[in-house]
DNA sequence: AGGCGTTATGATCATTCATCATAACGACAA
DNA sequence: TTGTCGTTATGATGAATGATCATAACGCCT
């Protein structure tokens, strides 16, 4: 009987940002691909694709630099301010994190 | 651009407990049966049912008292368990409110 | 010139969730 | 006693979302 959670930004209704999306953006900044990311966290590449293209019309913003050919292929890297999005949202879960542990053991007790 | 979130209690990685599961809980006390309380939610009887029946066969317990026929068709409460689940999941679902809304304003701020 | 691994995108399939429809029940009124 | 009404309970269907498969384009390197 664990609690869970989820967390995510919008705007006008729609998800920018979630702690889902979050460790995409963080798999492709430690493997330099959208590719290797996907296939790192298990899901197809379209699929992570789709989620960052998704976000980053949503935002208006450009969160990967992508390049396609070249000697390894291609590759993705974040742009700056995807890199200061993710900061930014990592700190916040992270404190929500330790909240949430604390409060349930504090609020939470079973009937039996 | 705000914040969302949601919260909810796993058993076995099956959801048990939810925001959204305990405010349909809240309005079958509050209304005295469940078709009540699905049509003020705004969801067919069907799903509200459903979800109640989910919620009974995963915690391994009742939850809510149902009565068919009589004077006003039947109609349904909560059992004292469900009502002390319920107590405590809103004061928890209450902290967690006011810490997301505290953290986000202290942790995020938009580049540009 | 050809191969390789990547990005980009169309098309299809599956699974889940919402919705419609129907049966059973029991108090009350006629 | 019989019919009506609003509820619970459950089967069956439809819609929408998300995951998956398949293919084209690109550019460096051998």
């Amino acid at each position: 009987m664990q609690p869970h959670y989820n967390l995510w930004i919008e705007i006008d209704g729609q998800v920018v940002l979630s702690l889902w999306r979050a460790e995409l953006l963080r798999a492709v900044a430690r493997h330099g691909s959208i590719s290797a990311a996907a296939e790192r966290i298990g899901i197809p590449y379209r699929t992570a694709w789709q989620k960052i293209h998704e976000m980053e019309t949503r935002l208006g913003r450009k969160l990967v630099e992508t390049q396609t050919g070249g000697s390894h292929g291609g590759g993705a890297r974040l742009t700056p301010t995807a890199a200061l999005y993710l900061e930014q949202f990592d700190r916040f879960a992270h404190d929500l994190d330790r909240f949430i542990a604390e409060s349930f053991a504090a609020n939470f007790h079973l009937p039996d």
